[in-house]
DNA sequence: GACAAGGTTTGAACCGTACTCAAAGTTTGA
DNA sequence: TCAAACTTTGAGTACGGTTCAAACCTTGTC
């Protein structure tokens, strides 16, 4: 019995499991988060929505999924482009990735949903914590390059402006008016460059 | 024909409007946010559900007006209580009272709700807007008191640490281990220290 | 005081969609 | 080669939001 439950888990093909992902970002830029429908992911991903089902569960855990997945690939691109930029250019960069694009952004509508509709296990938390700590991390480097901070205030000047950045992402999201994709950047650079100065 | 809208809009009883919003408050609550059903609020105002529906027109608008209600109550409260305090205390108050109490705080539940289904009308945009501005408000109204900050700093220092807050709020919502509503509270309060000192 | 017009209320039906299930198909390994 | 486990699907279920038409009330008018 518990054999059968831990090597379903094991054979769980990665490569399935991404495939359907991938389709889930297509549907959710092709028809819409509010009128996204499981059968609009199973369709891009040439299979039944039943079989979705299978290897996800749940809707939600599907789209909990696909932050994850959304999250860790930028994770990955994010280091090697700033890597190749000066302290000043990567901060600029940073914050642009870290933004949202404009009201539609899939990846903070996705942020949006899971913030609406937690998951309740222990270690998708842990794994959303890691983003986080991942963004700080990052932005704390770029800024001991900027200042002659240490490492402590580095780390307490990240971990505020990453914060400060979803706060104004909800803005963003919300779609006040005025308060677009340009605002939240502008802010957030006058607020960085306040106290780096 | 125009004649039936208008009238209809004007006889709408704000007072069954109101009875049904409390009957939501309570209902999310008792039932919680995700399980929520309409007929969970209908049976709390001791009316069919589609005598609700008759009233909002969807459940979307029922949360959105949930929220709206129970914002400008808080908009209320806060300034008669506030007035109360001395300037370090109402600043403490404040930040207790934008927060989060905890993962089930129905305020940001709502909050998270309408941002991850955001209206599309302008009308309730704004009246969106105006909820944060009034919140900037009172916040630079402390500030100013406190320190020496002019108004446009003190109106900067504010919205800063508005759209701070929200962000942190997130990580509650989210039940992040170890961020929790005492967790918030003390960073902002920190963060706020730092800049006033 | 009766009646017409519009406003309110509801129960019953509709519709769409997430999810379940059993059966058929496929792979794996002994 | 066969069986056991894994995969895949179509059909079916459950459930919740939304619509609709009909009954009920309220109000103002002759």
């Amino acid at each position: 019995m518990r054999m059968v439950r831990e090597s379903k888990i094991t054979l769980e093909r990665p490569d399935m499991r991404a495939h359907v992902l991938k389709a889930a970002l297509l549907a959710i830029e092709e028809v819409g988060f509010t009128q996204l429908r499981v059968k609009d992911i199973a369709d891009r991903a040439g299979m039944s929505t039943s079989h979705v089902l299978y290897y996800f569960g749940s809707r939600d855990r599907i789209l909990i999924s696909t932050l994850l997945m959304s999250e860790a690939d930028l994770d990955e691109r994010r280091g090697a482009e700033l890597a190749r930029l000066d302290a000043r250019a990567a901060l600029d960069r940073l914050v642009e990735l870290y933004l949202p694009r404009g009201r539609q952004d899939v990846r903070w509508r996705l942020w949006a949903q899971v913030i609406a509709r937690p998951p309740d296990d222990e270690e998708t938390l842990l794994r959303l914590d890691g983003f986080f700590r991942s963004w700080a991390a990052e932005l704390a480097a770029i800024v001991r390059r900027l200042s002659d901070l240490g490492a402590e205030a580095a780390e307490d000047f990240a971990v505020r402006h990453c914060r400060l950045m979803d706060g104004l992402s909800g803005d963003v999201l919300l779609g006040i008016p005025g308060h677009d994709a340009l605002w939240a950047k502008e802010t957030v650079l006058a607020s960085m460059r306040r106290e780096l100065a």
